[in-house]
DNA sequence: ATCATTGACTTGTAGGATGATTGGTTTCCC
DNA sequence: GGGAAACCAATCATCCTACAAGTCAATGAT
């Protein structure tokens, strides 16, 4: 057997597990504020500087934000999307746009081998909104339904590494949007050929769709880039 | 060491960048035993509490390695893959695949129209590496080898957020392979027919070679899990 | 209405007490 | 002498109280 490779886990990692519990699930979303330290410790049954160092170690991942006399704000909902976001801060949209198509291309594929019906009604729903949002010209709406969508087909996939990783890069990805000015020219991208083919489980059908939607967006990049010449 | 009393940070934060300091530095080696909490509080001039929060955060960020009754140690001089080490730990390896082959294949298909003449030496060299090591049967060197072929493959690509999301992948990749211990049959799965094919600019060629690649340690890794049973 | 004051609440820091675990030392028995 | 058990010191783990410092909103005087 390996050396303490099954150690007892501590007081702290518990804590510090069930309160990325608390974020991961969305029962505390973004920006919300945390109970107090006082309040979750008597809530956890440990103490405060327990709870204060599980709390510290996600601040000083990023997941958590700590103001002195105010309160602890959820900052992000993982521990890469913060570094990551960093990194895409300074990025080129190509660039970015390539690890997309690397994930998304074979998400599509996966998911279409190994969607559930639950999971298509996911993706038709978020395509929904996408569309209502679309003809509406809600921005805001757009943007969250659009990312919905990938993120929806990603999740068909069933692969948590794959999911984490992508949901990690999709909130980065929002907030490249948002600070860049969302293109709305992008809705006639053919999403709704990649939910048919995912549906349909057909495989190749979904890889070849989701390389034409990046195909796509690759074009309204370089468009609107020329556009901004 | 030097203990300065600044105000601008919290102490916290401020003991976190002074042991960080430390690590980085080289002044704690790799594995050393660094000074009790007790000492360290005595020598920054704060109370151990503080100590405590920074080592924690320390901690959770993988870079230390606390023991009750034994002392701390440092375990990495960097940290950053921490997160993706433990989310990897916990993961199933064909999940970790399939990430891998995403993100692998997207990178052949890219270095192949991208890559530079320096770009194929460095492929090549690992790859000569690579193949030393298997007819030696030097696992480590031969674990090295791999992970630096595929680096050198996806820093073809010359796109900055594929190489580090790759580079932390991998970093934790490595860990995962040492702990599971390497299974060196995976020494005939064809890497040189991706170097060909980048060497040689062809796209497509590059894509099947990688595809192919993934393909056979997909088949190794079934192989050896029917091996386990 | 405006603005300074106050007070409640919250996080930041300090330090002590006690328990749990480890590693080394000593002792004891054979 | 050798080995095992008991012991002890060091260290981290947890909990506690106390106070400092910061924020926010209600209060009340102007």
């Amino acid at each position: 057997m390996s050396l303490r490779t099954a150690q007892r886990a501590s007081l702290v990692d518990q804590v510090i597990e069930q309160l990325k519990e608390q974020i991961t699930s969305g029962s505390w979303r973004l920006h919300a504020k945390i109970p107090t330290e006082t309040v979750l410790a008597e809530q956890l049954g440990v103490g405060r500087n327990t709870v204060r160092e599980a709390v510290r170690a996600l601040t000083h991942a990023g997941l958590l934000d700590c103001r002195q006399g105010d309160g602890t704000y959820v900052r992000a909902t993982s521990e890469l999307s913060g570094a990551m976001a960093r990194r895409l801060r300074t990025a080129e949209h190509l660039e970015i746009l390539e690890v997309r198509r690397a994930l998304e291309v074979e998400a599509a594929k996966l998911a279409a081998v190994r969607r559930t019906e639950g999971d298509i009604e996911l993706i038709e729903a978020a395509l929904l909104r996408r569309e209502q949002a679309w003809v509406e010209a809600e921005v805001d709406a757009f943007v969250e339904a659009d990312l919905a969508f990938h993120v929806a087909v990603v999740e068909a996939t069933h692969n948590r590494v794959l999911i984490e990783l992508y949901k990690d890069f999709s909130a980065a990805l929002r907030a490249s949007i948002a600070a860049a000015g969302a293109p709305l020219e992008n809705g006639h991208i053919p999403h709704d050929a990649i939910a048919r083919a995912i549906a349909s489980g057909d495989a190749s059908a979904a890889e070849r769709a989701g390389h034409a939607c990046m195909e796509h967006i690759a074009i309204a990049l370089t468009d609107t880039a020329e556009l901004l010449d």
